[in-house]
DNA sequence: GTTGGTTTCAAACAAACGTTTGAATGCTGC
DNA sequence: GCAGCATTCAAACGTTTGTTTGAAACCAAC
């Protein structure tokens, strides 16, 4: 056949649409209507909804993972086995995420912004299923970014990584959401500003002094930085 | 009565299991249950759905939004019409947030993070309703920032309040989420402690050296920062 | 050309949704 | 005690939801 088989273009439409509505309020009949399929074949090929949803992100997410672990095997084999610089593995993740959502066909764009929401849904289902999906590179990460900061505590890493991420959600998102900012319309920019611009953002957030709290005194106390 | 009264009862429930379930996941029987209510309570006093949405905003947002006023006021005055410094406007904004967050009651908590999803919520209605209740705050806090930092580009200005507001975000929404990152259960901290990592997170950020397309050459051009 | 397995299809399913109704109840002013 | 309004209540409304069904259509193998 020409044309994509069944499966592909539900999961083709299923993305768009539950981009554009959410989980809840998107219908079987909504993406069986939009992929020129019949109602009964969700769950037929799928299961059901649920398991639409799985295979959806079953799709996307694996690939993803892989970037992602192959950025950071690239960085650890140059370092050679000493510590990384705390830039390269911000570079190595959110480099990584915001070159794919660029590179991405318009599918892949709407899922990525689809995974920026799903970090938050409150859903049990898709938690469960994320957080086993992502627990690789989780564990590989964290361990990373460890070494990078060895004077840091390990409490102060990890909160500041969770703001990264909700800055990533919103750098995703993109300039859509930015206009509810105002109505000049901000358009989205080319790929490559995005990246510039969020990297010196983030790197500018983890450089940043701790809170006195949480700095560890040391033998200049007045520049205790945590990278 | 020594109970409250049933419209109060009602938002009470739905802030709840908004928070926990999503707007569309919730159903208007299982919050007049929750709220001890017959299931036609809501539309008698709401008027349906979409009206107990917009009452559930409306109850807490005017009061945030005088917080942000206010705050803003207060720095402002104490300048005396001289532009403000830029972590002065973070804080105005950003740490009345945190701690408006933190001396709210349960009610309340659960609204703020109901707050921060919606901004990236893709219900029409929904997002209609917040451009609307924000305008004023947006238009404010815009200005502010802008005569804080006249020499970066307006555009990037605007992008990295963005990418601040996700941080903000998913910052609100605490250890719960973050424990995606592991197991190891992080305690939600006191919001001192909250809101210091996250201040001194954010004013990182936007101190962060521009992007090199972005800055503007300068006398010294080695050390072109945005703030 | 018939068989057997896979995929499509229209139709129907029970369940759950938001909303409406009309009678019952509670409360206030007289 | 009665009128008048506001509120509550159980029941039903018409839709829409995800899912199931059984027959039709397709397609390769023999």
């Amino acid at each position: 056949m020409s044309e994509l088989d069944t499966p592909e273009r539900i999961l083709d439409a299923a993305e768009r649409l539950f981009m554009a509505h959410g989980f809840e309020a998107t219908t079987l009949r909504m993406i069986t209507t939009e992929a020129k399929a019949n109602l009964a074949a969700v769950n037929y090929h799928f299961g059901g909804k649920e398991g639409l949803i799985e295979a959806l992100f079953r799709r996307r997410l694996g690939w993803l993972n892989a970037q992602w672990l192959a950025a950071l095997d690239k960085v650890e084999a140059e370092a050679g086995g000493q510590p990384l610089r705390p830039h390269q593995v911000l570079e190595a993740f959110f480099g990584t995420t915001i070159r794919t959502v660029a590179q991405c066909d318009e599918g892949g764009r709407h899922f990525m912004r689809l995974l920026g929401r799903t970090y938050t849904e409150p859903s049990a289902f898709i938690r469960r299923f994320m957080a086993r999906e992502y627990a690789e590179v989780v564990r590989r990460y964290k361990a990373a970014l460890f070494r990078a900061l060895p004077d840091a505590p390990k409490e102060e890493v990890l909160w500041r990584f969770h703001f990264m991420l909700g800055a990533m959600s919103y750098a995703i998102s993109g300039a859509d959401a930015l206009n509810v900012l105002g109505e000049d319309g901000l358009h989205d920019a080319d790929p490559e500003a995005l990246h510039a611009r969020f990297m010196s953002f983030l790197f500018g957030g983890l450089r940043a002094p701790l809170p006195e709290f949480a700095a560890k005194p040391t033998k200049k106390p007045r520049r205790t930085q945590a990278a």
